[in-house]
DNA sequence: ACCTGAACACCGTTCAAGT
DNA sequence: ACCTGAACACCGTTCAAGT
């Protein structure tokens, strides 16, 4: 679907911004982070290293690109929900969604905090909360510790997957877990009594479920905070 | 402090896994991420890069090393204090100061999921939630949220500072704030109301006191959860 | 204005050869 | 058993030279 290309041009074949973007998020999608490659990138686009650089400053700004492009795409397809507490669980899951399918992204947003991407999911997961009645003084807090979670927990699963897909010959994720879960059970509950006794729950979690569960615990925090909330958090 | 160092020899220049953790430890605090290179290594220790990986296995075993080792210190610096809420605080803050001063420990965690430093974590801050009564089945997604917001928040803080420290000539990130919240409130309120909004508030937050803001609002949800919890959360 | 592709200054990792 | 250091297969980025 090419949305921007082609403006000037009808030909899809003439190097343009747009479709550098494309061919990078084609790469990174197939090889991962270490696929991006200026070598790789000018194969794919029948071209020499230096024409890339003339449409992109660097590879940090490309990247940077390109996530940006898969967050917008991603948020204009998300259709605006009505009741606060349902669009911010909506726009959540959307996210996590998005991360497990582009890994990438998890990195990439890290590496360019306050760049369009990130304000792009600010204002989305914003808009609800002052539908909720956040009053103006907590609504930074809130955002940043509900993003915060947001790309955090999406970011170290998306991170868990493809260790898991490098590290074993190709179990997966599945056996991932269960290795993990076997050794903290085998761990000493004097030493580690918490992870020796969340080991069995750990082996059958579910990952999106253990996910919303944390948005549902930000959600209930926020419910729950009186609304002056001058001094501490009450209760 | 040369805590696990000079066990079997007396001298301290020999080559030993401990040391190259220590020098690794140094580059990655002088020079940030890239400073650990085989290169810088050798030279600081005196020695062939072939030396080094006869101790280490890879780059990212060394990188995981010298992670575990900082977040081992502090974990034992740290007095295990009496109510579970306030272990809970005072172990946040803890770790957010420590990846502040230690930027570079943000990626590494990430990096390494399901290994020692990121387990010592969970025990640290599984304990307290047994103290609260949180039931069997909620413990995990519950130290997943929380740990999971406090590495999330504690890891984009870091790389926000070392952003700051790059693109600046040095006026650091109180500029870069203020570039940020200028930026924010030049937006047009029509497309973008919420961080429009929020721009005035932003230039003048204090990233400490939201972080632990965040920390409050999960430990109020946590509180908020009704005790056998089978069904959606309430509320 | 836009593209080419060789060249530069780096990387992590390996490995024959030493002691 | 442990160390040396050259060599290999890569990187991102630059830049004279072309069209």
């Amino acid at each position: 679907m090419p949305r921007n290309a082609a403006r000037t041009s009808r030909r899809d074949d003439s190097l343009s911004r747009d479709r550098i973007v494309d061919v990078a998020i084609a790469l990174l999608d197939r090889d991962g982070e270490d696929g991006l490659t200026f070598r790789a990138l000018s194969e794919e686009l029948a071209t020499g290293a230096g024409a890339i650089y003339w449409h992109v400053a660097s590879k940090s700004e490309l990247l940077t690109a390109a996530c940006d492009a898969v967050v917008a795409r991603t948020l204009d397809a998300l259709a605006a929900s009505g009741e606060p507490t349902t669009a911010i669980r909506t726009l959540a899951l959307a996210l996590f969604d998005m991360i497990d399918r582009h890994p990438w992204i998890g990195s990439a947003l890290t590496q360019a905090p306050g760049q369009q991407p990130t304000v792009r999911i600010l204002e989305r997961l914003g808009q609800p909360l002052l539908a909720l009645g956040v009053p103006i003084k907590r609504q930074w807090p809130t955002v940043f510790a509900l993003m915060s979670y947001v790309l955090g927990v999406a970011g170290q699963n998306a991170a868990n997957a493809q260790l898991a897909r490098r590290t074993q010959g190709g179990a997966g994720r599945a056996a991932f877990i269960d290795a993990l879960a076997t050794a903290w059970s085998q761990l000493d509950p004097a030493a580690w009594p918490f992870t020796r006794g969340i080991a069995a729950q750990f082996r059958t979690h579910d990952d999106r479920a253990d996910f919303l569960a944390g948005v549902d615990l930000i959600l209930a925090g926020i419910a729950s905070t009186p609304v002056p909330a001058r001094g501490r958090v009450a209760r």
